[in-house]
DNA sequence: TTATATTTGCCAATATTTGTCAAGACAATA
DNA sequence: TATTGTCTTGACAAATATTGGCAAATATAA
């Protein structure tokens, strides 16, 4: 799983003291949450990054973008075509 | 939505002058689902594609791309943060 | 019109995601 | 060793999303 996200978030409430319990809480979520979440194993809501970014005192963008990040990284590893399938989105995207 | 793999799998089955419920039938669901995928209301599941690609006479692979570039197009289409997510994960990918 | 093909909206079944709880692992220290 | 506090893990239930089918609505053709 991708970890990008968590490991960033992990770097993040270190790097200001929090515990986990702490951050969970403020985030109104369980600890074992965050917990999986700085390990990878779950993906945060994408509504809770606000609210995130905020407690960390973090970039939202940054934050937004290294999720949306491991949520297309998970979905095309292990793809064969995964880089011919990302070149034509980025294309496409640019269009717009 | 994303439309890529449904334009083509009209194109294809068009040109070989199959029915939606024809194709359908093979494929083992309704009729209603085909429209839909072929229109972009709705994604075909994965394990679907070789079977099509199969009654449709066409190369899997490049269905498999539309329907991966399609998932990812939905996935980040309206996000901000979407060029530079899929730059990162087309780097992590090369990386491999 | 009639007949056939496609589209659309809705529902039920299924699958996936999300959150909580409780138990376990681990480290620091009394 | 026992205790305390933090973090991790797995099992489970609740919430959400996806899927397929039906049937009615709409289009297309003869």
């Amino acid at each position: 799983m991708a970890t990008q996200f968590g490991e960033r978030i992990r770097e993040l409430r270190t790097k200001q003291n929090l515990l986990l319990r702490q951050l969970a809480s403020q985030l109104d979520v369980d600890t074992s949450i965050i917990s999986k979440v700085e390990r990878g194993d779950r993906q945060l809501k994408k509504e809770q990054i606000p609210l995130l970014a905020q407690i960390l005192k973090a970039d939202v963008e940054e934050l937004q973008t290294l999720w949306l990040a491991d949520q297309l990284y998970n979905m095309v590893q292990g793809e064969p075509m995964a880089d011919e399938a990302l070149k034509s989105v980025t294309k496409q995207i640019k269009k717009k």
